[in-house]
DNA sequence: GATGAATGAGGTTTCATTCAT
DNA sequence: TATGAATGAAACCTCATTCAT
């Protein structure tokens, strides 16, 4: 359901700037989402350290000194793909919180979640892996975003568990945080790595129903009628 | 002049070699060790990919040939020192493999397999958090290491699955190797970012008590007991 | 559309001309202004060689090829600061010459004559500032600035100390050139680093009335009476 | 006269560092000097800022990389280059505090310390140079050096003047310290500025006389006898 | 065995400068 | 007139790596 009356002006992206401190304009806005995109497409095939500055302006036919009129760093032009994501992630959250978790709807629920987090993945693969990775080696800024990016998933299960529990169906020493953290992780982990757990002889349509089964028991606390 | 009397052919370490292809004596042996320390040293408070040959060479108080006389490169270093828990890593399996998981002794066994990982990570943080980066940004050596290592408890849990299924505690639509997939890369990651799961507020015995019951659950198909 | 009836071929410098050789009209000439005033605020707040075309372009409101536009380079701006203050620089050689350097006049003058450099150089330090760097680093349009500009001063010392030499009050050894040179020179240099000497402890009037004594003296070959 | 008992071990360059925090052995020190005297080199050929520090390596033979290891950058060559002079001048002092500063004797001395300042630049004229655009242009480490190097003739020629005013040859309103700064200014000023003062037509040997006259009056309070 | 020294190679940055609009 | 944009060119600086001792 939209929200017709309110926002009239917000801009998709919240006003890039030039180096130099300026709005660019219809050209530069144009190089710049070139850069960008090329940057995604760099990331693609190469190791994220190994993505160099000029190799990004090669790729988008023009020179370094012009990179550097839009972005600091290979690592802000990253970070300016990875906000796009952020957005997006929001509507996992959503499919937590529209389902009641019971019955055959609540195991519906749980394998729509697995498979939009291994979806979500296998679309924007290049740049959530930059984000895992930077998170690893320490960057702040990477880590704010994936903590936020998370962070609305997490909070949404750990509600819905909650709510479980308060119904007995789970034991008191149960802790909702502490599950939902354990279901993120998974479904970001798992995600991440699905190739090599295919590797192993694991289906795809498998591996989202095993998910599935952990989130709704671990969200219902109850096993899923037969299924898949 | 050689050195007659001492083990002149047993290497403490399955055969390192200098570059020049000869075994190290005595001497070498020790330079290569506090090398291999203060590698551990400099990984443990930078981020991996700012560790430099020249900085362990001064932190080790040689210079950087003598380092190349060692390893080839900084990976080949961390890798060294990442085949050193390999070993240690197969004692999960055994902690799977040697459980009914049955009743409150397959919970307790659940239990300890969380409690055995987060504590294992704890100890190798840094090392691990290089395999796991490495291995994120595609490098082979370090991903056949991290698979190897995972390999083996995911087998045992597979197994253990398996058994379980045949006793009718899971639906045959489950695929024990895809819910094995999904357990192992759960304790993986969670073990991971204990750290980032704690500043959300979740206390570490909750965390390993969630982990436990994800596991229980998906191991034995059976609601733990009330517990902890 | 021309302006038919404002003043249209006088403007007020001496016929600042834009790259292409146009006289700028009213619009450009305030441009132009605009730029020299930010040329002398950021000299004035960063050294001298730090100072970009960008910044102040930016400063001015405008942009790079716009500065272009009336100057070649930063340093042609400043040269056009700097020729600004060689009319006023005339004024030194008029107090020299306007007095007899005897007695209480002649130390009065001499002590006007400090004070005054002191004041010019107060007043313009950012801009003098650039004209002794750049005669420092060999550059000749600065030299000759410079040169012309003290010229004057030098010229008209040595004319007074010429007449005091037929006069009788210095010996014929004595060079009146080298003497209003090293006065020149004396003057410049310590109105230039006058903030050194001063957290060296010195008062600034006793400043003014150290330089004033060796003038009066070298000109006049007197003791100044009791003064100050 | 030696100090035959004492400092047994002091090195002349206080234990030059390679960047990487090792006191290099013979021939990395000779590889410094090489790279200091090609710096003074091209210093003397070159305006200062136009000094790169890929020129300095290719005129001594060796790469940029080369250079690194012993200097961060080009202003700390020069420096290194500038501390050699400081010693040096502190012989002025000397000069000044061994007179009586009275008759001939003392325009002897007056003589000398103008010849003594004139000689000294013309020597290390590219280097001292260096000093005094760094200090204008704001460089706090040459301005210490600048400081040190003239503080110590200013204090000499400060005590001298002193001890004339006790002795009634100075009227109690002359500052001592404000009268000694002129004086260094001066003497500063002039000896950087020789070459433009000689083009104005003023002799070597007439400045230099004129010089001695300002100081010895300056100084002593009074006239020269005819000399020259 | 160990290591001072040297350096090739390559990416990063910064600007002055130029056009097309 | 003014200016967004683009960029060539030039330094900078850092390392991994290699010898000769």
């Amino acid at each position: 359901m939209p929200e017709p009356t309110t926002s009239p002006a917000i801009p998709t992206e919240d006003e890039p700037r030039a180096v130099d401190g300026r709005v660019p304009g219809r050209r530069g806005m144009a190089t710049r989402r070139r850069l960008l995109e090329c940057t995604a497409a760099m990331v693609r095939r190469n190791a994220y350290r190994d993505v160099k500055v000029v190799d990004i302006a090669r790729e988008a036919g023009t020179s370094p000194a012009t990179f550097y009129q839009y972005f600091p760093d290979v690592e802000s032009a990253v970070l300016a793909l990875a906000e796009d994501l952020t957005e997006e992630g929001k509507r996992f959250a959503e499919l937590v919180t529209t389902t009641t978790w019971r019955g055959a709807d609540g195991f519906e629920a749980a394998n729509e979640l697995a498979g939009a987090y291994l979806r979500f993945w296998d679309e924007h693969r290049p740049v959530l892996k930059v984000i895992d990775l930077a998170t690893s080696e320490g960057d702040a800024r990477f880590r704010d975003l994936r903590t936020s990016f998370l962070a609305d998933t997490a909070q949404a299960l750990r509600d819905a568990i909650s709510r479980m529990q308060i119904d007995g169906r789970h034991p008191d020493s149960m802790d909702p945080a502490a599950m939902s953290g354990v279901l993120v992780s998974m479904l970001a982990n798992v995600a991440a790595h699905r190739r090599g757990l295919e590797e192993w002889g694991v289906a795809p349509s498998a591996l989202q129903d095993a998910m599935a089964r952990v989130i709704f028991w671990a969200v219902s606390g109850q096993k899923p009628r037969q299924t898949a």
